[in-house]
DNA sequence: ATTATTTATGAAAACGTTTTCAGTAATTAA
DNA sequence: TTAATTACTGAAAACGTTTTCATAAATAAT
């Protein structure tokens, strides 16, 4: 690796002079930055961002932290892409941490991401009550949640209306004639979690339908407890005629089960997600889903971040993106009508 | 943040004696050693990986370098869920790089990820001659390719055998009956868009077939060219009535042309895609595809990184797993038989 | 012509570790 | 009892930058 010394030989002038060079180019003669320039150029030097991170902390070490929860999730997934065009046009680099919503994961990462000197955080917290990360915030350091915002703390926050995408997806199966519809919920301590089951209890009470709470199931987001949960339902004495699954992976359980089962949808079971994917009109059926502008969020996320690295004191931002429920044929009218 | 001088005040001992005790603990008397210890945790300290990086470099900074072509693409979110298994329980942190296919993007990466003193590379290289990776490989970053290899320098690469896969795939096809088997590639310098090519190939050779080269097209490995090409293909004079798709994302695409047209799989075209996804029973129809472990690719080539990082002498070494077939419906029998 | 100001540069400290080297205290060998 | 090891520990250098401070040269002001 050439180092600064390497260059300031070549050019005949002290490191001192090409570090300048390098970050105010205005404060050094015209022709000793040029020749500064040509030695770098020849060198091709790269300045090692370990060095420059540990000398000047805060701001300008071009490397942020990414800590999601499942990278599995097309959602997510979408978000990494969204921070990472932005990350990208910026110079910077991310230090990606999946921690599979799992707490003591989350935990270490954290710990690492602390360690590393990040110039900042985008985090979507385990649970809103997430002392780690409200600690870090505390701590000065920026950080834009995403997906799920922090409670009892200041931060800035990137999500959905999920109660009102929950609320349109529910609303939607009861105009359809459903009135035995069910919920599977991700993890309960998830905020995302608690505000689209609000979303499906609000859609029941303005339609002055009251909720069964044996329809109301829990697991923990991923694709095999949609599946489990969907066989519960489906095992029930009187099953639902229609489906609401929190999230794309429990989505994709669901399918699975019922198509097991050799159920027809959405004549014998409706189905509708929270999460959109570019090919859920390649599903089978094509599926009707509450679509999140992952992309969209990410690169918002990423904006704000920027944003408060450079100025730490500006006033927290809530940005709520629309949910826009996608209609495709995954949830005609029910034949079995309960009400 | 707490540092190594606060700690060894605290317990009355020099700098030197608690790093003593984070790296060899056995050089340093036993209640010096607990006193140290007690220090460090009533003060929670964790040491600067940055400053451990700047000065210790070449193998223990707990930190590597991630360059993928596509995190869109399932098959590598299996591929960086494998890696990042591993890393985790190595306390590894890993800085995630997503080029897009873009040589440009995996350059400038590729820099960022020098001057970071990272300790390994995970990279599937744009091509077989990359240069940029060729040069890091021999500068003597430990680094080992996924899915794809390096010619011409010798480097750990761990892949499928993507000429087989694409062999089994199309003889399937040419045993139901099919001869008009089309081929929509990813991008032609990505090796592996070349060994499922010579498979294809392969197939027709041993079954007495000749190649229609108009059945053979090229796009860019995302799910807009499998759309588009899928549409070039299906209004050929005389369509194919099989299509095999070069990765993932091309077929989802393909899938989407094909239902917009409203054709029938396996009926009026018949579908084989490279790369299985665990929800492809769920597509419509069900998918018949080559199956790549991803996930165990992944834990494949981090455990090959970190063996490479203790011992970089080390002879190269070359995993190649199968690529199964999963049959599904969606290439049932031709109706069309054109031989 | 002298002093004051500006411009351009370099020397050296600092960032937080690891590691070498040397030295002291304790143990063993003679 | 003295010499030779061995076991611990600390001082200081090093990693590659940025930045402060001082200084020399050049320019402007008197």
């Amino acid at each position: 690796m050439t180092k600064l010394i390497d260059v300031a030989k070549a050019a005949g002038v002290s490191i001192a002079t090409v570090s300048r060079v390098l970050n105010n180019p205005e404060t050094v003669n015209a022709d000793t930055q040029q020749r500064v320039q040509q030695a770098i150029k020849s060198l091709n030097f790269r300045p090692s961002r370990v060095a420059q991170r540990l000398r000047s902390k805060g701001g300008n070490s071009k490397i942020i932290g990414l800590v999601l929860p499942d990278i599995q999730n097309p959602f997510y997934v979408d978000v990494i892409r969204g921070i990472e065009e932005v990350m990208y046009e910026h110079g910077y680099a991310a230090i990606m941490c999946n921690f599979a919503q799992d707490e003591k994961r989350e935990r270490l990462y954290l710990d690492i991401l602390k360690s590393e000197s990040i110039d900042g955080l985008i985090v979507a917290p385990v649970h809103g009550r997430d002392q780690k990360v409200a600690g870090l915030v505390l701590s000065g350091l920026p950080i834009v949640c995403i997906d799920r915002g922090l409670t009892g703390v200041e931060a800035d926050v990137v999500l959905v209306d999920n109660q009102q995408g929950a609320y349109d997806a529910v609303s939607h199966l009861i105009k359809l004639g459903h009135r035995r519809i069910a919920y599977i919920s991700g993890l309960p301590q998830i905020p995302t979690s608690r505000a689209r089951l609000a979303g499906y209890e609000m859609a029941f009470r303005e339609n002055e339908l009251v909720v069964d709470e044996e329809l109301i199931k829990y697991g923990d987001s991923k694709h095999e407890s949609g599946m489990k949960l969907t066989e519960e339902l489906l095992a029930l004495p009187t099953p639902p005629t229609a489906l609401f699954t929190g999230n794309n992976l429990i989505t994709l359980g669901a399918l699975e089960t019922i198509h097991r089962q050799g159920l027809k949808i959405p004549e014998e079971i409706a189905l509708v997600g929270f999460d959109d994917m570019y090919w859920s009109i390649s599903l089978n059926p094509p599926l009707t889903a509450v679509k999140q502008p992952g992309f969209e969020m990410g690169k918002r996320a990423a904006e704000l971040l920027f944003q408060r690295i450079k100025d730490p004191s500006r006033p927290t931002a809530k940005v709520v993106f629309d949910a826009k429920l996608q209609v495709r044929s995954s949830c005609g009218a029910t034949t079995i009508k309960t009400s």
